[in-house]
DNA sequence: ATAGTACTCATACGAAAGTACCAATTCGCT
DNA sequence: AGCGAATTGGTACTTTCGTATGAGTACTAT
């Protein structure tokens, strides 16, 4: 949001000196009138060129960093829970979760219940969805 | 491919037509000329930013799109195997997809065994996995 | 006509997954 | 020190999943 301001506010004055430059050009030399057209029109281009590719970027890049943590916080998932879930979107087995992170499939088995109440769901298969579609997972 | 071409066409007439304009204006009268310049960048804001449109939706679209059906077919899905991985990887249970497929549950387990083996997965989660890497499902 | 493929269904068994409790330990916070 | 949350683990039971095997039907291509 900061760098969004930040940008504009560049933009803006960038803007008024070109409208400056293009005065003081005029009243000195009237023949190179079309190459300051020239030149705004291309500094424009690329200008909107810029702000498209800034917004498209960040439409697709942010949604894979910034999501996470605080949609995992709102779900109430602890870290522990939250490492079960992402293994278990590998496609892993509780007792391969069990072996992954060092403890007894029992205790994965609780984490998972704890999973499904949290995202509202029934089965694993669920779960992944929900995940894929909170942005929460990791990859992708 | 035609489609960029007669745009950059059409922006290339529209730019010389905006260019003479400006030259006439400037025999005429002399001091709307920050207009004319305004109008310029405007424009050439406004390409810019449509251009770069134009190139990221065809960059984001086309790749759910293509890849589809040869990979299904090298993989030696059938029909209805294809449908039972797609109810599959949307989180129903086998009883679900048989009540939406109109077949038993005997059925659909034959047919996600056989999209198991055909995958060379061991459970339903890798084959969503699977699925989504080859981008073999609708959605996304 | 026959062989092959796809689709259907059943039975039976074993392996995961999931639920419902309970309980001990650890850790941060007040 | 004590409270609450997180983590860990267990038992017992039900459900779902996955495999194996066999078998009937229908459609296609040779």
């Amino acid at each position: 949001m900061k760098k969004t301001i930040f940008i504009f506010g560049v933009l803006i004055i960038a803007l008024l000196a070109l409208f400056q430059l293009s005065q003081y050009s005029l009243i000195s030399k009237n023949t190179s009138i079309e190459y300051i057209i020239g030149g705004i029109a291309i500094v424009f281009f690329f200008v909107g060129l810029y702000i498209n590719k800034r917004k498209s970027s960040t439409n697709t890049i942010t949604p894979s960093i910034e999501i996470d943590t605080k949609k995992i916080e709102n779900l109430g998932l602890s870290k522990r829970e939250y490492e079960v879930l992402c293994e278990l979107a590998k496609g892993h087995s509780n007792k391969e979760i069990a072996s992954l992170l060092f403890v007894s499939e029992s205790t994965i088995k609780t984490h998972v219940s704890n999973v499904y109440t949290k995202l509202d769901v029934k089965r694993r298969t669920q779960a992944i969805q929900k995940a894929k579609e909170l942005n929460i997972l990791p990859n992708l």
